[in-house]
DNA sequence: CTAGATGCAAACAGTTTGCGTCACT
DNA sequence: AGTGACGCAAACTGTTTGCATCTAG
């Protein structure tokens, strides 16, 4: 309510209309702590604007993740995705036709915590995702609006 | 086929029935390229066992999962996670609950290419998950079986 | 005034579950 | 013989879509 201004030029910046339900969804967003869910969100929005609709809370997320305003915490593939690869590697992951390409672990120097993490977090192993993107995605479409189907997605069949 | 005797052992070292759908199943995971979804491997173990259940694909590759014979890529967290914070840091995942917490950039050496990335890939971010089982499950379950539901897992209201 | 945003309900995709039957050990 | 696996169909959860209405620019 306050930053309402702030609120405004930021999706100014961004072409989008500065709505009622748009600001209160952003501002939960940034309010919540840890990594919130579509539906704790909605939950939450909703305390604010009780008849705002679920499916306005996804759109505006979408539309927040495409114009760059939120992030997701690890790319949403869809479907579960199986590891049969033992070896040590780690991954390429395309954040537009989300393809996940192997990079052998042998190409990264090891990853060195630079000190003890917090409380009795027993560490199995550690994983790094490259995030970017792919040369298939950056040549058919070099500026960056939306690709996905495509590739790898969700197949497996060659 | 082939190896029907290693796969039968391997069952056993993981107390499995060893049943020629479940052989089917890993062997399936195992030969498909790059990173399949249940999906892929349902469609493709069809072909060897055309009324196999979509059921029975998904029970199974929960068990391989939960005895360790196979991986994910990334966890399914179930439900996408959005990230409020903008400061660079990483995430400190429990395999077990799933909960994400936050981990400064500050802690971790960073990460160093040890060389050049292949065909044409732009790097947009490094993303590092440190997975492990955090201090609530550790306690909760020493041993390993399975905990869910808890702590973070979907919430998001405090 | 018009493009784009909202709300609703129905549709989807991915995954899980219950239960009767069947097969491995 | 008994425990656990399979197959089927129905249920669920998370997410998306179509369309009529409304609103910011």
């Amino acid at each position: 309510m306050v930053a309402s201004s702030q609120f405004r030029e930021l999706c100014h910046r961004h072409s989008l209309a500065a709505t009622h339900q748009r600001q209160v969804i952003y501002e939960t967003v940034m309010s919540l702590p840890g990594h919130p869910s579509p539906e704790a969100i909605y939950g939450k929005v909703r305390k604010k604007i009780p008849c705002i609709s679920l499916a306005t809370v996804y759109k505006n997320i979408q539309t927040f993740l495409d114009s760059g305003m939120l992030r997701e915490v690890s790319l949403h593939h869809g479907a579960m995705r199986l590891e049969p690869n033992h070896e040590p590697h780690h991954h390429l992951v395309c954040v537009r036709c989300k393809s996940i390409e192997d990079l052998d672990a042998g190409n990264l120097h090891p990853v060195r915590l630079r000190q003890k993490l917090p409380r009795g977090f027993q560490v199995e192993r550690i994983a790094i995702d490259i995030l970017g993107v792919c040369r298939d995605c950056a040549s058919k479409n070099p500026s960056g609006e939306k690709t996905l189907s495509s590739k790898n997605h969700l197949s497996g069949e060659q």
